[in-house]
DNA sequence: ACCTGAACACCGTTCAAGT
DNA sequence: ACCTGAACACCGTTCAAGT
C-alpha cells in the first residue's frame, strides 16, 4: 500500500488523498471505490501494521519481560505519529474508535496474561495491566533515553 | 475568548477560524491581526486553561496525594479532546511542541516535589515521576470507572 | 466491476484597501 | 492601530459518465 508509506513518512493529516492516489498510480476518486473514506483507509493501514508487529512478537517469546516490553515500545515509537493520530481521531471518529477499542482489548489481554505468568497475584492483575499499558504509551509518546526507559519499566516490574 | 468555548464544545480541528470569528463578532481576517495562525490561537487558549487549573490546585494543598491526583485527572479529562490534540500537534507544529515541553517541565517538577514530600527516596524520584505522569495521561485518555482509576493510583503509590 | 473528470462545499491564510 | 472583502491554494468527498 502506498498509503502506509506516506502515513509513515509525513503523517496521516499531511497526507492528502490526492498524494495517496498519485502514489498508487490512480485518480483520487478511485480510492473511494476501495475505501469508504480517509479514516477507513487509515484503519486498513493500522490493521496491516498490527499484523506485522504481532508476527514479529511471535519470534521473541524467549526474551525477558522487560526486554519484550522494550521491543514493543520500540516498534510503537517507530509509528509514534500514527499512535497520536489514532488517539486524536478516536475521540471524533466512530470508525477509528472501534479499531482503537479492539486494539486495546487485544493488547491488554496479552499483557495481563504475561503478568500472570510473571506471578502477579490475580487481584492485582487488572490495575497492573492498566498501569503497564499507560507506561508503554507514555514511553512511546515522550522521548527518553534508553536508560530512562529501562528505569521506568524496571520500576514498573517491582509493583505488586 | 470565544475560541476556548468552541474548542471545548466541538474540538480544535472541528473549529473553523470562521466560526471563531463569528463567535467573537468579527471577520475571519481580524483574528490574524491578534494571532499569527490557528496554532498560536490554540496556545493562547491552553495558557488560559492552565492558569485556571493551577489556581484551582492552590486551593487544595490539604487533600491526600491520591485525592489530589484524582482531582488533576478529572480536570484534564474535562479537556480530553484538547489533550490529545496537543499530543498530535506537538509532533508536527513547533509552536505547540514548545508549549507542550514547557507544560511537562512544569508539571513534572510539581509531581516530583510531591513525591519527595511523600518520602520517595531521591534516586527513585525521576522514574517514579515519569510513571506517575504516564499514569495520569493514561487515565485521562482511557475512560475507566472511578474505582478502577483509584485502583491504578493506589497501585502507583505502592511503588518504591 | 473498476476507474475517471468535473464539480461541491469547505478550509486556513494572505493581501491590498479602508478607517 | 485595527478591521474588512475578495481572493488563493488546498482539502475530502460526490456524482454522473465511461469501459
Amino acid at each position: 500500500m502506498a498509503a502506509a508509506d506516506l502515513f509513515a513518512a509525513v503523517g496521516y493529516e499531511a497526507t492528502s488523498m490526492a498524494s495517496v492516489a498519485r502514489g498508487a498510480g490512480v485518480t483520487t476518486t478511485t480510492i473511494y471505490w476501495y475505501f469508504e473514506d480517509k479514516e477507513t483507509l487509515l484503519v486498513a493501514v493500522l490493521d496491516h501494521l498490527l499484523q506485522e508487529t504481532l508476527a514479529g512478537l511471535g519470534d521473541r517469546d524467549d526474551e525477558s519481560p522487560v526486554d519484550l516490553l522494550m521491543w514493543v515500545v520500540d516498534r510503537l515509537t517507530e509509528q509514534r505519529r500514527l499512535v497520536s493520530t489514532v488517539h486524536a481521531l478516536a475521540g471524533r471518529s466512530p470508525t477509528v474508535a472501534v479499531w482503537h477499542d479492539a486494539f486495546h482489548e487485544l493488547t491488554d489481554a496479552m499483557l495481563a496474561e504475561g503478568l500472570r505468568q510473571e506471578g502477579v497475584p490475580e487481584p492485582l492483575v487488572p490495575a497492573t495491566t492498566r498501569l503497564g499499558v499507560f507506561a508503554i504509551e507514555g514511553l512511546v509518546m515522550h522521548p527518553l533515553s534508553r536508560a530512562e526507559q529501562r528505569a521506568v519499566l524496571e520500576l514498573l516490574s517491582t509493583v505488586r
